[in-house]
RNA sequence: GGCGCUAUCGUCUAACGGUUAGGACGGAGCCCUCUCAAGGCUUAAAUACGGGUUCGAUUCCCGUUAGCGCUACCA
């Protein structure tokens, strides 16, 4: 039975790498039929924090990819403990009774120095028990075979054989001097009893695994598959994170901004993945089907975002392909909560009329505000009466075309086909081009030059709103 | 410092010894057009460096350089 985990601990938001890792998991799983799980590694008493743990269930809730198991490690902690025990009963672990280092006094230990600390695997096992029993502190530290040097190996679905030295990897902890179990100890425990068959992860976790395999070892389980992926990296090529990165690196900041969860989670399988062809746009099921470790990049793969624009431009472009590929009712009643939570009221079959215009005109679902705002406002906003003067023409003729306007909006048929053959006559009337007649009423209709198609957008304006703003707009020139 | 990993256009990537080194985003230009978009077409842009192996290296090996990761009683 194939079981894959992902296994946040709950530090801060969900970081878009996270999301891409627990990603590959559910698409691992779903490919092969296996059991998706999320753990959260929570054995850090000190940085946990409530507020971060809802953030990441929300964060993947968006995505909606769902799961088939939950675990809490802190609820597991007497596993954990007995694992331990047990490893230290069988001799591949000890008590180090050295003081934690007190914080700066940090030194390099040159030599072999940082592997163990001198004296303490020799205890015998009498003066072990004794110190401890008499409470003396210790944290308990994996044995590290040094009298014979072996080197660990396993092969990684992506990065394919690897191999370290046991001389290269040091007496490292599996219980604090509190008692609590330390990552990689909660870690493997938890892998070996929930039967995890393959762990997917950070590439950040590759040498960390030469570590995981001896504890597996003591622990007589046998090991999971690993396969580890590149990280995501800022443009700069260091680690995403959030201090140094902002909230560009949360996934709440895609979501808000209006992303939808299939592009947002399209785009991050193309970081570091590849479908082997030329495809980009892919769905859930595409996905699936495609994926495999062999596909993996080993390389850091960078998001490419700038102070100026928080979003890597793919992501935004995968993103309007999305939009322009939904069906306008759907489209439609995804944009009205966007609409309504910057302060606008409109009604669905408003919003419904507007979708088409807006379409192809908005990457992010958030744009709707700045796009369409002057269907929203009963009173446009300030624009330059400048703009009210076509190309080659002067107040005059801005003039001129507003008030032929106006005469025409008011007895035609209030739509496309009527509104466009109206006015194009009129031009032709006037002796202007089309493009110098539609200008002047596209900026007394909408306030700005650059709008959706004219006829359409009056059509769902209305007759009342149109001919009032062509009034407003006549005032502003004769001012 | 030690150990590990990585290296193709600005970015994401394809090419698993033989290609004019392909695609996408972004950029530039043109077309379409009532503006803006969308769409179509064209274009600039890459194998980090040095050695091998080979008839032939982006591809295999070694070194250099650079980047990243681990080196905590964090995960």
């Amino acid at each position: 039975m194939l079981r894959v985990r992902f296994a946040p601990s709950p530090t801060g938001f969900l970081h878009i790498g996270s999301a891409r890792t627990f990603i590959f998991n559910w698409l691992y799983a779903r490919r092969n039929g296996g059991t998706m799980i999320l753990r959260i590694d929570d054995t850090d008493i000190e940085r946990n924090t409530q507020a971060s743990l809802d953030s990441i269930v929300e964060g993947l809730n968006w995505l909606d990819l769902g799961w088939d198991e939950q675990y809490r490690q802190s609820e597991r902690l007497a596993l954990h403990k007995q694992v331990a025990e047990a490893i230290f009963q069988k001799g591949w672990a000890y008590h180090d009774f050295t003081p934690a280092e007190t914080e700066e006094g940090e030194k390099p230990r040159l030599g072999a120095a940082w592997l163990f600390h001198a004296g303490m695997r020799e205890l015998s096992h009498e003066e072990s028990d004794r110190r401890a029993a008499a409470g003396e502190p210790f944290v308990l530290r994996y044995r590290v075979p040094r009298d014979i040097v072996e080197d660990v190996r396993f092969t990684d679905g992506v990065y394919g054989e690897q191999s370290k030295s046991t001389a290269d990897i040091e007496d490292f902890a599996l219980l604090r001097s509190d008692g609590t179990p330390t990552y990689h100890l909660a870690s493997c425990a938890d892998d070996a009893d929930l039967r995890i068959s393959h762990i997917i992860r950070g590439q950040d976790h590759l040498t960390n695994t030469f570590k995981h395999i001896l504890i597996f070892r003591a622990a007589e389980v046998a090991a999971p598959e690993f396969a580890h992926l590149p990280l995501l990296v800022a443009p700069d090529g260091t680690k995403l994170s959030k201090r140094r990165h902002g909230p560009v690196v949360s996934v709440t900041t895609y979501r808000d901004a209006g992303f939808l969860p299939d592009a947002f989670i399209n785009f991050l399988c193309l970081l570091g993945w590849s479908p082997k062809d030329d495809r980009e746009k892919m769905s859930r099921q595409d996905l699936i089907d495609a994926f495999s470790f062999e596909g993996i990049n080993k390389s850091n793969a960078v998001v490419n975002f700038t102070e100026t624009d928080p979003f890597d431009p793919k992501a935004v472009w995968l993103n309007s392909q999305y939009i322009h590929a939904m069906p306008l009712e759907e489209l439609a009643q995804k944009l009205l909560p966007v609409v309504c939570a910057s302060g606008f009221s409109v009604d669905p079959s408003k919003m419904l009329a507007i979708a088409p215009l807006i379409q192809e005109r908005i990457k992010l679902l958030g744009d709707v505000v700045t796009v369409a705002d002057f269907f929203l406002v009963d009173e446009l906003p300030g624009y330059d009466t400048a703009e009210l003067i076509p190309q080659k023409g002067d107040l005059a003729t801005a003039l001129k075309v507003l008030e032929r306007a106006r005469e025409i909006l008011a007895k035609t048929e209030f739509n496309h086909q009527s509104l466009e053959e109206a006015l194009r006559a009129e031009a032709g009337r006037l002796g202007i081009k089309a493009g110098q007649m539609f200008q002047p009423i596209r900026v007394a209709v909408c306030g700005r030059k650059n709008a959706p198609p004219l006829f359409e957008t009056m059509a769902v304006l209305g007759r009342d709103t149109c001919l009032r703003r062509i009034d407003q707009a006549i005032q502003k020139l004769q001012s």
